[in-house]
DNA sequence: TATTGTTATACTCTATAACTATA
DNA sequence: TATAGTTATAGAGTATAACAATA
């Protein structure tokens, strides 16, 4: 095969655009990992901090509303034979309540206790806190960071 | 007790502030939550669909370079008695071999055989085409995402 | 018939404690 | 004595399958 410069000139720099573009999805992998299990064991040890198990503090979390127990199942994205035994140790300790729906005596509405709001609004506060998002970037720094997490996020 | 309309301007620029900051602390946790979840969602799903739970996917993820198994255990941040199970099931599916480590016969290091390094290499690309950063953010805002998670992750 | 919640079962993850081989 | 890995045990998370009550 022979090769004109300008033949040349343009594989080159194709050649370095595909280099850059991997290494770009290499570093941003890295990156993402790196962020996804910080933000992991940031979650498990503050839900530990309130004797909460990971699968505990994302239902309390999500109960900010009282909400039926096939909700809370999908909203875990678990089989809803699950909740029974979340719902039960979360109910043995004080934080939530079963309810029943009106007009639909099939439904459980799983609600949060005085107790179980007041630990929510703390444990939701640690977590924001413990967040490194929190302690590493400065008030304009997280406005930028928001608004792409918003655009990443719809 | 009498405000002067400096006092008053004053105040009330300091309550604004203070109700903004709030506002802003509101909205981020309530991102940063949506954005941990579906962080967690995507992590799970992509695991599930090499057949790895989350703990295994976060293993093979891990060792990129063969490694003790204790120092997979403070990666993970559980007791070491858990690696050992952990290995097993790995090692059964011809992912991961124990080898010895020469000058320390205590030590066992676990390194991905072929077929795991070929599984992780699928893996972390999954995770990241999968990941919400790289299907709704552009090149540009990439950059700046990484920058900023750069930050946050030092 | 379809849906909600429950129970039984099995597998995995996780921590604690006791054990071994080695350092 | 201290450390690396294992085993036994127990509690919790998870999925599947079968079930009762209700729609």
């Amino acid at each position: 095969m022979r090769w004109s410069s300008v033949d040349r000139a343009e594989y080159c720099s194709r050649v370095r655009g595909r280099q850059a573009k991997a290494a770009e999805a290499r570093d941003t992998a890295a990156l993402l990992m790196a962020v996804t299990e910080r933000t992991r064991q940031n979650f498990e040890d503050v839900a530990a901090r309130f004797d909460l198990t990971t699968a505990q503090a994302r239902a309390v979390l999500a109960l900010a509303d009282a909400a039926p127990m096939r909700s809370l199942a999908d909203h875990l994205r678990c089989d809803a034979s699950n909740v029974t035994g979340l719902a039960d140790r979360l109910e043995v300790r004080g934080l939530v309540v079963r309810a029943e729906q009106h007009g639909d005596r099939r439904v459980k509405l799983l609600a949060l206790t005085d107790a179980g709001r007041k630990l929510r609004s703390a444990l939701e506060a640690a977590m924001l806190e413990a967040s490194p998002v929190m302690t590493s970037l400065d008030a304009d720094e997280r406005k930028v960071l928001r608004d792409l997490l918003l655009k990443a996020s719809t």
